[in-house]
DNA sequence: ATAGATTGGTATAGAATTGGCACATTAAAT
DNA sequence: ATTTAATGTGCCAATTCTATACCAATCTAT
């Protein structure tokens, strides 16, 4: 029978449409955490079970992510809704990218780049080399790292493009693989690179520097093929 | 608006929204000390490790940078969140640009594209040589070749960046400059390099055909050096 | 150059909050 | 009558928040 009332479907489908309206409008944000789970069953009338009920559906939607003893957070980012780029770039798609870039940014640094410049470069390298414990420190220390030299480049332009890779980086669709791909070995391989190419940089020696990134970028590609079963 | 907005996301999570959105808003602007994190704990009237707690995730997310016994500076500039790159993108730096991306788009298109974006590549090199009247159309008819050319990289996110690429193309404040540059012989040299380009991606001699491309944008950017007065 | 004040870094323990879960009850649909 | 879904309650366990105290780096004023 049809019921013509304003009452949505009732239940925790109702609950459901509810709070992933709120999301998707931006009234949770992006990592934000949601109202516990008694506060909103009180807030929408209902009990503490049919919220918990919804809230599954959610995670199983990948539009939120519960931790136990802390709260149930946001997982769905508005910014690429309307920017599905982030959605149907694969790894490998975005290191092809990078190698298309970053080459070509070592380049303009190394002709261009300042003494402060060559300053900030050595920080972040500082950075990087000591964020060896784990994974997800040296991802974004690393991620800083490549970030700095793009500033360097002094191309406002070739920095925005660098900056949304940066935000595809960040995505995190296949950071699970990160724990596979980033052993400790590799990790201080990576930096024996890094520190290879800001030396080459300080040298300006144009060759060298070009060939080390374009190396540290490929092995990056082959590594990451390595993870793809075939 | 509704008195809805109870929202209230307690917590770190809460304290890291507001001061986030502080710093977008303009209220701290960059390179800024943000209060001391005993004084942020007492003004949001929380307890100064959840303060930390939101710090740190500022710091993460790179909007922020904490100096020992100095201070939480603001490192995140709004500059690059407008969209206004067009505006502040120089002529110069768009050929740069283009110059870090394109030889490398034709990397990709000489090994992967098939004969079906081969016969699309020929069909806009034929609008593109048809298009010799005026600046203006050949000005656009040669976006929309370099655009083919991207599209057959198979690469969504190279596409995409191609495709900003163009916006700022099109959108650009120099585009008076284009009837100085674009005589009827320049356009006729640029079209021999785009027939070159394209009878190489047939040939797949990949040397050749990168080879082409950067020197068509190296001729470009002379041709746009050639403006500047000095 | 020195001393005092200010700042971020760290550690601790207890209180408060939160999600996970079990169980009995109620209501409605089949 | 049986099944299904929502409710209400109570308790557990993980995490966070709070409130302190103290350390170390930096800044400021003398």
């Amino acid at each position: 029978m049809m019921e013509n009332s304003i009452k949505a479907t009732s239940g925790a489908a109702g609950i459901f449409s509810k709070i992933r309206a709120a999301i998707i409008n931006g009234e949770y944000t992006f990592n934000e955490r949601l109202p516990s789970e008694r506060d909103l069953a009180e807030q929408y009338g209902v009990a503490r079970g049919t919220v918990r009920a919804a809230l599954d559906q959610l995670e199983r939607a990948h539009m939120v992510r519960k931790k136990f003893g802390s709260g149930t957070f946001v997982c769905y980012d508005t910014r690429f809704e309307h920017e599905d780029i982030a959605e149907e770039t694969s790894p490998l798609e975005l290191i092809e990218t990078r190698l298309a870039i970053e080459p070509h940014i070592i380049r303009l640094v190394v002709s261009n780049a300042n003494n402060r410049e060559i300053r900030k470069l050595e920080e972040a390298l500082e950075n990087v080399l000591h964020a060896r414990q784990d994974p997800n420190s040296f991802s974004s220390a690393d991620e800083a790292f490549h970030l700095t030299l793009a500033n360097c480049s002094q191309n406002p332009l070739l920095i925005w493009m660098y900056q949304r890779i940066n935000d595809i980086r960040s995505h995190t669709q296949w950071s699970h693989r990160k724990n596979n791909i980033l052993t400790r070995d590799k990790i201080d391989y990576y930096n024996d690179q890094h520190t290879e190419l800001v030396r080459a940089i300080i040298r300006r020696d144009m060759d060298s520097a070009v060939g080390r990134m374009t190396e540290h970028l490929r092995q990056a590609k082959k590594d990451l093929l390595g993870q793809i079963p075939l």
